[in-house]
DNA sequence: GTCTATACTTGGATAGAC
DNA sequence: GTCTATCCAAGTATAGAC
């Protein structure tokens, strides 16, 4: 698959329109996916959110598809980045997950892993599309999987859960629930789930920390 | 919203083919919705597939959205009756687990969430079509909080997470899990998880079931 | 009442203008 | 090198044939 387009002009020298162009484009892509989804992201819409021609598309990108995965990049990059700097600073799993809520508040309220979401369930619709989308979903996977090991890697629970396993079932659950809040436009049900998902995170730490003859009582 | 197309002529009487088509064109709106995505699931495909002019489409159900939406309301029927069925029999969260996973499984392979999964991503495109499969979710959630609730309705988990919002976040994690293994024609790591699941159940029914004194030893 | 042929709109992609 | 005008395929919907 060679790129076309002017993937060798990547250079801010020469014509500064070219750079501006794509950015407006992959900006209008995202905005696309997440207002209209897989199916209203047409060449044509998009660029008429960027405000220029649609031919742009293929001149810049080769195809609608190539854009929407750079746009998928995009966003990809910027969450990852968040991810990250907050998921560094948790300590415990609680405080994990009042990172991982935080966030997903900000995902949900931007509308962020819409754009996941439509791409992958658009996908089946074009060839070749799948694989490069599930290559791109990876490292929010061994992001969620690193997570989950720095959180509770010595506990019992992550003896019974192997963290891979754990980590697939924690970005379905976050598909998942944009899919939902999405549809209905209420979020409340999802931020209820990680307010419970926090009460059992301090009430695992503290088991955890408590000597075992406190336990007992049920 | 007036039905459109012949909703009075429901009585098998007088012209047979009229049922057949509708029938023929709801089978094949199923299977391009699992084959092709909702963006595929065009008034041509659809047609195509069910060996009719595509002009039959907005004759029996006056919109591709309103096809889909029968297509949807076929699958859930369907899929809803096996649950109970199976369901109904496990008495254990052990069992209800094995239920669960028996299902899934089945889903899986034959793609009945697929068709529900597409539709809910395609839903932003279609202005109406959200609310209308919105309404079809919610047998599947009260489904699931009634099993929650059987399950595990005494138990000190049910205290701490309600079962309409458990509820939420199990047909979450089923769509989640759906979306993944479709992109990636890889279904093992949902499996592997309903494995640990189990595991999981098993383990805290035993809890529940043995006298404090043994639950110590950590 | 059932279905087909046709009208019109939108989408992907490119040849060629600047 | 950047962008526009244009082409053709595919989409929805309906007027009218049977």
């Amino acid at each position: 698959m060679a790129k076309s387009g002017p993937a060798s002009t990547l250079r801010t020298g020469s014509t500064a329109g070219s750079a501006a162009t794509r950015q407006a484009l992959v900006d209008a892509a995202i905005e696309a996916l997440k207002a209209d989804g897989f199916s209203g992201a047409s060449a044509r819409a998009i660029a008429g959110r960027a405000g220029c021609n649609q031919g742009l598309v293929f001149y810049h990108f080769g195809s609608v598809a190539n854009l929407l995965l750079a746009a998928l990049d995009a966003v990809s990059a910027d969450r990852l980045e968040r991810y990250q700097a907050s998921v560094e600073a948790a300590a415990s799993p609680t405080e994990l997950v009042d990172a991982a809520a935080a966030i997903f508040r900000e995902d949900l309220e931007a509308g962020y892993v819409t754009v996941l979401v439509e791409l992958i369930a658009g996908a089946t619709a074009t060839p070749g599309l799948g694989p490069e989308v599930a290559a791109r979903i990876e490292p929010w996977k061994q992001f969620a999987r690193d997570a989950l090991d720095a959180a509770l890697g010595d506990s019992p629970l992550a003896s019974l859960v192997p963290s891979g396993d754990a980590a697939h079932g924690v970005v379905a659950l976050y598909l998942g629930l944009e899919l939902l809040s999405h549809l209905d436009g209420d979020r409340a049900p999802a931020l209820a789930l990680f307010d419970h998902a926090r009460q059992l995170a301090t009430l695992l730490q503290a088991v955890g920390t408590l000597p075992p003859a406190t336990q007992a009582p049920a």
